[in-house]
DNA sequence: CACAATATACTGCAATATGCAGTATATTGT
DNA sequence: ACAATATACTGCATATTGCAGTATATTGTG
């Protein structure tokens, strides 16, 4: 059981679910905290069944059939065992990181679209969570009485998607400053603001 | 040629490295953007070293012998056309929050553990940054004329871990004031924060 | 100075996960 | 009527992880 299938087997704990449906749930919502190919999320209800934590049956609507995955009790026990259980470390992969560590091998100008880029891509997130929570909001939720879960998790994404856009201008502006990506050692920005930060944890 | 192996690229571009100290490097920096396992860090020189991108020889210390990657002109190409090509989408798995929006399965105390459990890694991650980042200040970096890269790499992280020890503040105060994890719709204080974070979006 | 602990320096292998192509039916829009 | 899009998956090659295993070098401690 991996914790892939505990994300599964948590949705089924909370009604019976077709495996498409849950590619769209995962794409909807688990995705912002456990961003899994749709592959994946077809796989795992089938391993849930192996293992006796799900039952599956087959569909009917038209000439097309679905599969249903329901949790059994035992996949109830295996879900509190799991809560019980240590947490995992977080895992932060931002490509475009990784390009700024290395961005003295590229221009000022590769480095700009990078950002714009990322950029983008949080905005997008960062735009369709807030929609998804105006939604709640309204009483919208499917599971109204879990209201108060999405809600406090919505509010971490969004208080980590405005810190990186406020930190893409902050960027922006450095980089402007800069004629070259290379042999700048230090700047005065940098320098000032990594200071700041510093003394904030240890003053 | 996946981003892990222009990571390592990037590395080799810089240096020659052994694959230990390539697992070390992935470790003490490289780990911030792109976190990849020490194994995929021994084996992605060696395709590089098939692909024409580095060479490769042993060198001997006493009885014991170490791999030494050097890159090619070939490489040093590679890694211009990687600079160009667009950028991946950033990823973010925080195990943490895929619990929470699965708390009401559990207790209050499983759910306050696993925001200790968080917060923890998180501090860690801080600190070790921070004390990074004042060495560098102080002229320690490896390679000082690439410092302005680090630096402002640096205060994205600090930023972010920063904002996610403060949300972690937050959802504490908000689920001691819960008596249950279930039932709970939604909640004044986190009501009033994303009403907050939605209309500083969209005013 | 002996010896234990830790660091250096990897490799093999099973299990996990992704991305893409392929297949087919149902529904919606024009 | 027909094209586009949504529904509903599966197979397979490749990427990645975690763990166990192997061996030598260095450092710390009593």
């Amino acid at each position: 059981m991996t914790t892939s299938s505990y994300a599964v087997l948590a949705l089924l704990n909370l009604r019976p679910w077709t495996g498409y449906e849950l590619t769209q749930q995962a794409q909807r919502s688990l995705r912002y905290a456990w961003p899994k190919s749709e592959r994946l999320l077809y796989s795992e209800p089938k391993k849930l069944v192996e293992l006796g934590y799900a039952t599956t049956h087959k569909e009917k609507s038209g000439n097309r059939s679905r599969n249903v995955y329901e949790i059994t009790t035992e996949g109830r026990e295996a879900l509190g065992e799991w809560t019980r259980s240590r947490t995992q470390p977080p895992r932060i992969e931002i490509e475009v990181l990784l390009r700024l560590l290395f961005a003295d091998h590229g221009s000022t100008k590769d480095l700009r679209r990078a950002l714009d880029e990322l950029e983008a891509d949080i905005r997008e997130h960062h735009d369709a969570i807030i929609e998804l929570m105006a939604s709640y909001l309204d009483g919208g939720h499917p599971f109204p009485e879990r209201t108060h879960l999405s809600v406090l998790f919505a509010t971490f994404q969004i208080e980590v998607f405005k810190t990186i856009e406020r930190w893409i201008e902050f960027a922006r502006h450095e980089i402007d400053d800069w004629p070259t990506t290379q042999d700048l050692r230090i700047t005065p920005r940098t320098e000032a603001l990594t200071r700041l930060l510093a003394d904030d944890r240890h003053p």
